[in-house]
Parts: C-alpha cells; sequence; structure tokens
DNA sequence: GTATATTTATTAGGATGCTAATTAATAGCG
DNA sequence: CGCTATTAATTAGCATCCTAATAAATATAC
C-alpha cells in the first residue's frame, strides 16, 4: 500500500493551481528518484542507504556516538520496520554496527564503522555537484524560494501526518468536508 | 536499488540553498505519501493504482478506449515492469481488462471496467478536497508560484532523466565536473 | 526473402515502504 | 510487590519501484 501516483504534470486549463501542482510534485519527486539512483549505485549503495549514512554522520557532528533504531526512524521519517530492514542490509555491507545499549536492553544503538566514514567522505566531495546537476534547472534565487515554499508545505503536512499517526482527525471524508 | 532517501529537512546554516532544497524535496514526498496512504486506502486501491484509473480515464476523454502497457509506462513515469505489477492487480480487482490487440499481437490494450468507472466517478468528488488538505499549508499565490517552480524544475529532471535512459552523459563524476 | 534489430510485455530478483502482530524490557499504577 | 501499559525492535505479508534477462512479434536491412 505504498503509494506513488506519479503522473507526468501537463495541466488542462480546467485544473486549479493546487491541483497541478500537487501532480508536478509526485512528477518531481519520481523523477529526481530516478536520476538520483545511478548515482548512489556508482558507490556501491542505495539512496535510503546514504539516507542513514548521512543522519548518522549528522549525529556524529552533534557528539553523539551512534542513534537507536527509533531515533533513525524519527529522523528519516519511516516506519521502525523500514529502519531494520536498511539497516540489516547496511551491516551487511559493513557500514554499521549495532550495539546492544547497557541502561536500555531492548534498544539498539547503530554506529557507523570506518569503512562508512571512508565513504562518507568520499562521497561528500562530488555531492554538491550532483545536488547541482539536479537542481540546475532552477536559479539561485529560485532555488531559495523553492527551498521555501517546501519547508513551509513540510511543516503544513508535518501536522497532518501527525493527525494520522495520533488516530485523531486524519483525514475529513467526503461527507465531511 | 530504489533510492528514497527521506530526511528531515533542517538547515545548518552552513548549507546552500539547492542542498536545502533538495533535502525538502524528498522529506515533502514522504509525508505527501504518507498522508496520502490512508486516503486511497479508504477506497480500497493504492496511490499507484489511483495513478492507473486516472491515466486511463484522462485518455478516455481523450476518445482513446484504452492504453497500451507502454504508453501507461510512458505517462506514470515509471517502468514497464512495474506497470505489469500494477495492472495485475488491478486486474485481479476487477477495476481493468488487458485486451489483445489485433494489428500487433505484442501489445495489450488495458482498459478501465464499468466498475472502475463508478469508483472514479465516485473518488473525483473528494479528491479537490483532499488536494487542498494536503496543499492548504501554502497560500493559492504560493500554490501558483510552486506549481511554477515545480514545472521548470520537471523540465530539467526530465532531460536528465532522457540522458541517463539513452545511456549517454548520465551524471558527470566528481572529477569531470 | 532471410537474418538482424527493435519493440512489447513479462519474469526473476533485490530494495523500500507500509501495517499488523510479536517479543522483550522498562515504566507506572494501585 | 505485582499487574498492566508503554516502548524498542523485529517478523510476516503486501505493494511499489528498479535492473537484467527472456519470449514473442514486428520492422528493418541486406
Amino acid at each position: 500500500m505504498n503509494g506513488k501516483a506519479i503522473e507526468t504534470a501537463g495541466a488542462l486549463s480546467s485544473e486549479r493551481a493546487g491541483d497541478v501542482a500537487f501532480r508536478a510534485m509526485l512528477c518531481t519527486l519520481g523523477l529526481v528518484e530516478r536520476v538520483m539512483q545511478p548515482y548512489f549505485a556508482k558507490f556501491g549503495i542505495t539512496g535510503s542507504q546514504w539516507g542513514v549514512l548521512r543522519v548518522l554522520h549528522r549525529a556524529e557532528a552533534e557528539g553523539l556516538p551512534g542513534l537507536r533504531l527509533t531515533d533513525l526512524s524519527e529522523r528519516l521519517i519511516i516506519r521502525p520496520p523500514s529502519v531494520t530492514g536498511v539497516v540489516d542490509r547496511l551491516q551487511r555491507l559493513g557500514m554499521v554496527v549495532r550495539e546492544g545499549m547497557p541502561d536500555d536492553l531492548r534498544a539498539r544503538q547503530v554506529t557507523l564503522t570506518p569503512k562508512a566514514r571512508r565513504l562518507i567522505e568520499r562521497m561528500m566531495n562530488g555531492h554538491g555537484g550532483q545536488i547541482d546537476n539536479i537542481m540546475g534547472g532552477l536559479s539561485r534565487d529560485e532555488q531559495t524560494h523553492f527551498q521555501r515554499l517546501l519547508l513551509k508545505l513540510n511543516g503544513h503536512l508535518d501536522v497532518l501526518a501527525k493527525k494520522i499517526d495520533s488516530g485523531i482527525g486524519g483525514i475529513p471524508s467526503t461527507s465531511e468536508r
């Protein structure tokens, strides 16, 4: 039940801005994934795996030696079971380690290995160029504006998502809106 | 190798606009999917399945009785094998039919069933409200602007994606940019 | 006219994401 | 203290997406 309705985002003149924007957004995201994929493949990992490495790298910069699966779940905005899978594969690749935590035997801390740190170092170099490559369709000003709109939209979506998570509210059905 | 590196899109002040925008975008994608999923589930289908139904509905409006798998692949911007899967499940749900084409025995035409048309009718009613719900984080003007930026970025990404598809170019490696 | 190339669709195998249900450990309440 | 509720992580089962490899039919080339 993973919804990824990507469609070419042509406007039918009769449609509202929100509608077109919505479809354009899904379309954009599909394209971004498609363009990024070969890039990550060159380093032998996937985009999701890079996400984990990146978050762990950031955590280190914050002074944290590692993160629990739950922390990763929160920072990556994916559910715990999904984290388990990605971390499993990263562990198989020798990129991370799962260590039991003394003070809470339920939790496991995920830590980067030296191998992962070397990879991150290597990837960080070309990363800016790759992003520029992707975002190059927009001018600097447009990128800034785009960013502002995205962050605002994200704030809104975050509220919606949290409502859904807490079971309350969710989505107003056709009849009650 | 499906890349979906969603991360919370916080800006580290030291980062460039493109970088933040890029992460915000991935983050948005994740949130949109998460919010849309329960909505589609209420109708017993997934977002991807809705994508197919919607495209077929549009095709009908264009006077086409149905579309080949390849046409769906192009319009949905997903690879043919993925289309096969989604259509399989829609067929199992009794929403579409695969018909052999007389003039080209390789191709199969996918057509909506009356059941699908009834569902589409029903979904179309609440759909605008759902989109408004999602896009409501932005004002009308912002939505319009957002749309403009997205379409522009899409044009750019389309070029990149086509380059990758044709094997030419691809991604400039770290050293050659 | 036959051999090769391209197109259409599918299968096989891997990675992600989700929900629901489980297991184990910690917290909290009476 | 002991029973219950919550939290952390995992497992099981679906649905999507992808790439690579096949099978079948059509197009093209010589």
